[in-house]
DNA sequence: TTCTCTACTGTGAACGCTCACAGAAGCATG
DNA sequence: CATGCTTCTGTGAGCGTTCACAGTAGAGAA
């Protein structure tokens, strides 16, 4: 269609070629790169007719030189290396952050940040300014990399509630505490009494609320809280296996238990399968995310759903608000229970 | 350690600042930066001294506008969003890339092509120069986005052997025809006379030379081939579980079942046992990747390692090399006979 | 007319770096 | 002493863009 770039890498063409086949000038053109204000509609015309005719894209590093801007942002994933992938959410996220990005024409840069050489790299690479901002994603929300590159005034946004009531540092989530109060009723209304939990890390806000919501709606429901009933996991599959075992030991009457992630509810299938438990009938299971992990299982979890795409998208928009200059924002999105096999 | 950019933003030190404090010019301190070749320890020593003190780090926008590279390097992923990140190879080899790279200080972009704007988008974004590079990863290796992108001149390295012969285009892949031959001759030694395969996209080579060990073997091992034993799918979970259910219909009898990835492996397993079929004991069950599948699966699944971390530092190295100017490569690895329980 | 205001346009001057080139210094060779 | 060679260093130009500023033209008001 246009004049693409067939065989060899020629001379691209630049602004100054495009002012020419316009006759205007390069200001002129710049102008209508850049929103198009104060620029005549004949001048806009032209311009537009000559960078389809050259084929012309703009040279973001000349661009960044100047503007002191680098119109990319970064993904980064501060985990230790072996569970960087286990868990289906930071893929979803990811992919979806990936993609909200794309609609703003802005490219993401994937930093991992295992080791702590890699976190000393990567915390170089971005006060550096070599991106505009940053997506940080990590389980543990007490995060210390996160907390250095907000001192060096570096745009960031969380996914998940940062530790540290004070810090003022924007943040995207779902709500934990009324999602678990969500499974609990749903729990409840099946009839079930003894209702365990396996919780979220208990040094994260996450993992601290949805624990919190499941003991406000026992308490509402005249339930009694059993300590037996409450063990705390990881997120891992693993986790959630050993979880549900040792609730077994500890209440081998529990009828139903609410466990805080799916990637954890895998597990605890596991280990309830292996009790002889049938699922639903003998034990209702309710997880949390809604991940993939929820429809690969059998049967597949009735959990609660944390609206990614929407988180992701909020991630985005929060932090091109803050590049462009506002203040750090919280935004906290409605979950949603949805009603599979397990409960 | 270093005066690090604490508090607001200041205006970061260049070239300049850095050969004034280190009492020699911009380009002995340019030299420096990009090798040390002609400078004298002298000088070396006092503008790495210099650089530490100012805490400088290159200005890569400053540096790419000449230079013409971008130093960054694209990871582009074009398959259907759904399956985007269901694969867990694909998970494995972004992370090991995203390693690679960073161990040469090069940021990876990641590129999710899944429609067909995002495609254009995309390929615009590339044939502009943005990336020096691409890494190219998908499952069905006639990719028309890779062919595009290497007749524009783009270097680029494909994950797997691309489909037409004639075309010049690198990859690395692992020894599929070797891998499938050594998982068909462990089944045999199990003693395993009627055995099925669950082949890959046979529009793939790596789909077609993995069937293809299959049956050199069993000739050679002067096994019959049964065409009721061998049906294909196309990687995923839901396909490995038809296929299964397909060959048990097709052959009763048969008693070892080689699925072409682990991820079908899986579903096939489901099929299996809801068959009433045990595994290991009426059914081996052999998979093909060693991917986190393999090991969360019960059974784990015997299967066929391929060298995720060694293909992605390959791809680096050859993309680079290309990069370098020097012609395309292609490179193949080996893989390893993985025994679990499944056989 | 003259002035002011608005809408638009063109022109240097940066941005921070690398590269080519010229030149200096040191040393051996003719 | 001149010449060449090698090793090292400094300087000016320029990469492609944006930004600030100056300037023009036309409309409307005094």
């Amino acid at each position: 269609m246009t004049m693409s770039n067939t065989g060899g890498r020629r001379k691209p063409p630049t602004i100054h070629d495009v002012a020419r086949e316009a006759g205007v000038s390069r200001g002129t053109v710049s102008r209508v790169l850049n929103g198009g204000h104060y620029v005549s509609p004949t001048a806009q015309e032209a311009v537009n007719a000559a960078i389809r005719k050259t084929g012309y894209v703009v040279n973001r590093h000349a661009r960044s030189l100047i503007t002191g801007r680098s119109d990319s942002i970064g993904f980064l994933l501060t985990e230790p290396q072996e569970k960087l992938f286990e868990d289906p959410n930071f893929n979803v996220l990811l992919r979806c952050c990936t993609q909200a990005l794309a609609s703003h024409d802005i490219p993401l840069l994937l930093m991992l940040a295992g080791t702590e050489d890699e976190r000393r790299r990567i915390t170089r690479y971005i006060t550096a300014g070599h991106v505009d901002g940053v997506l940080v994603v990590s389980s543990h929300s007490a995060d210390p990399v996160a907390e250095e590159l907000r001192q060096a005034g570096v745009p960031l946004v969380q996914c998940g509630k940062p530790m540290g009531r004070g810090s003022k540092v924007s943040y995207v989530a779902a709500d934990d505490r009324d999602g678990a109060r969500d499974m609990v009723r749903h729990l409840l209304s099946l009839g079930r009494r003894r209702i365990g939990v396996v919780t979220g890390p208990l040094d994260s806000p996450g993992g601290v609320d949805r624990l919190a919501g499941y003991k406000e709606v026992l308490t509402e429901a005249g339930v009694e809280i059993d300590e037996r009933l409450i063990v705390s996991g990881d997120y891992s599959r693993a986790s959630g296996e050993a979880g549900a075992e040792r609730l077994l030991a500890q209440a081998p009457d529990m009828d139903a238990v609410f466990v805080a992630s799916d990637l954890m509810a895998q597990g605890a299938l596991t280990a309830l399968r292996r009790a002889g438990r049938r699922v639903p009938e003998d034990v209702a299971l309710g997880g949390f995310d809604d991940s993939t992990a929820a429809t690969e299982s059998t049967p597949a979890l009735t959990t609660i759903r944390q609206p990614y795409d929407r988180i992701s998208n909020e991630m985005v928009r929060v932090l091109l608000a803050q590049i462009g200059g506002e203040d750090p924002a919280a935004v906290i999105l409605p979950t949603e229970l949805v009603r599979r096999e397990s409960a």
